[in-house]
DNA sequence: AGGAGGTTGTCGGCCGTTTGTCAGAATAAA
DNA sequence: TTTATTCTGACAAACGGCCGACAACCTCCT
């Protein structure tokens, strides 16, 4: 149930590569220049980063270096176009975590990704997200409001634990439909609001009546406070 | 029911060995550079540990001088490509345990382990997990509860054994088929599914008749306390 | 104020995937 | 060869996700 940043110019590979790794059960987002990923880290940090070595604006090689400094925790898994062996070498000693060349296979990718989150998270204790009387385990996909436990799905939970991490922001329908179910939302997709409904269905209203996952018209959704 | 950890560039080796040394009712975890293998070692301290002298970010001798002085007691097992004499006698007075030369004899290689081993643990403690009122003996592979015992085959022990480390806590299916059957997952396989099924066969439910073994749709399994 | 057009909430059903389990085959151990 | 263990279809059942449909709603325009 990590989260995982994608950062690699190919919008194609990022949309093919997101519908798996979600299917894999991580919750993805992307990005395809160094500069949003910038923003994107500095957001809010996700469990690990896949990040491709040629960005159309500067060497990943840069933002490698930079995203160690700035997050030495933070498990890095690089990608490039051909095995280029400088690269790999390059890449490990600047403190990549793992490296794969492309076209790689999605299921090594996921291998290594499980690998390289096993090893950066060796006994994390159980992470558990709390907004007010609201307790989520990412992992087991339970929540608890006092007594009362219910179990989400995998998208749910997906979908849950991204409104969980920014209480009261707002988040885009279309980076909510990325992360929760790992794909843009088409015309005429009601996916992402049925999700969301049963979500309040599980979940309830807050102890006064007010509901807990608000809409707001165009601009997505946001847990309340 | 020890764990390895194995530390070799050659993933195909890697894969080779950590079946059969799963077979042969090891645990493995494999790495294959040192970068990765300091990680693992971090995370989680191995039984033992099987070292290539070569590897791609460095030489394995480096590792097993800084691996020796972290890990005093850590009984390490040495490969080499060829059976160069030189590696050979500067790995033992590194203080490597035992040396092989690759290509080597996978029974040969388990024997020498289980020495290594043997004389590593003289008088390891009964290891068992007890989980609520169920104890298990991984070496014998016997389940009690209450008076009742059970004698679990060693695919169902260390499926058992991952399980019982990390109640309630769910467990990637794809990761207990590599703990338990050394192998990853394909599609259409049932083995691992067979295994738990039998499990909860023998183990039987909890004494309020729920069940002990629960899976999580696409989340994998846990043992519930 | 009235209405058009787009957005959101939800129901119900369809469908593909995951899981549980049986029975028999294949494989490894004795 | 016997015996124990593991693996392979095969099938049913449960489950989760998606789509069509329709109502309710909000915004903005006239």
């Amino acid at each position: 149930m990590s989260e995982l940043l994608l950062i690699d110019d190919d919008q194609e590979l990022c949309e093919l590569l997101g519908s798996w790794l979600t299917q894999e059960g991580f919750a993805v987002r992307a990005c395809h220049d160094g500069m949003s990923a910038r923003q994107a880290l500095a957001a809010q940090a996700p469990a690990a980063v896949v990040l491709d070595v040629m960005l159309p604006d500067g060497s990943g090689l840069e933002l490698l270096k930079q995203l160690r400094s700035e997050h030495a925790e933070l498990p890095v898994l690089m990608l490039s176009a051909r095995g280029e062996p400088l690269d790999r070498i390059l890449g490990l000693e600047l403190g990549a975590d793992d490296y794969l060349a492309k076209p790689c296979d999605p299921r090594e990718l996921t291998a290594r990704l499980r690998a390289v989150l096993r090893r950066s998270h060796p006994s994390a204790p159980t992470t558990q997200v709390e907004v007010g009387d609201l307790v989520f385990s990412p992992v087991r996909g339970v929540v608890s409001i006092d007594e009362r436990e219910m179990t989400l799905t995998l998208s749910e939970s997906r979908i849950l634990e991204a409104l969980l991490r920014q209480p009261g922001e707002p988040l885009d329908k279309q980076e909510l439909a990325q992360i929760g179910l790992g794909r843009k939302l088409t015309l005429y997709d009601r996916s992402l609001d049925m999700h969301v409904s049963n979500l309040r269905k599980k979940v309830g209203p807050h102890a006064d009546g007010r509901p807990r996952i608000i809409a707001l018209r165009s601009r997505g959704y946001y847990y309340a406070l």
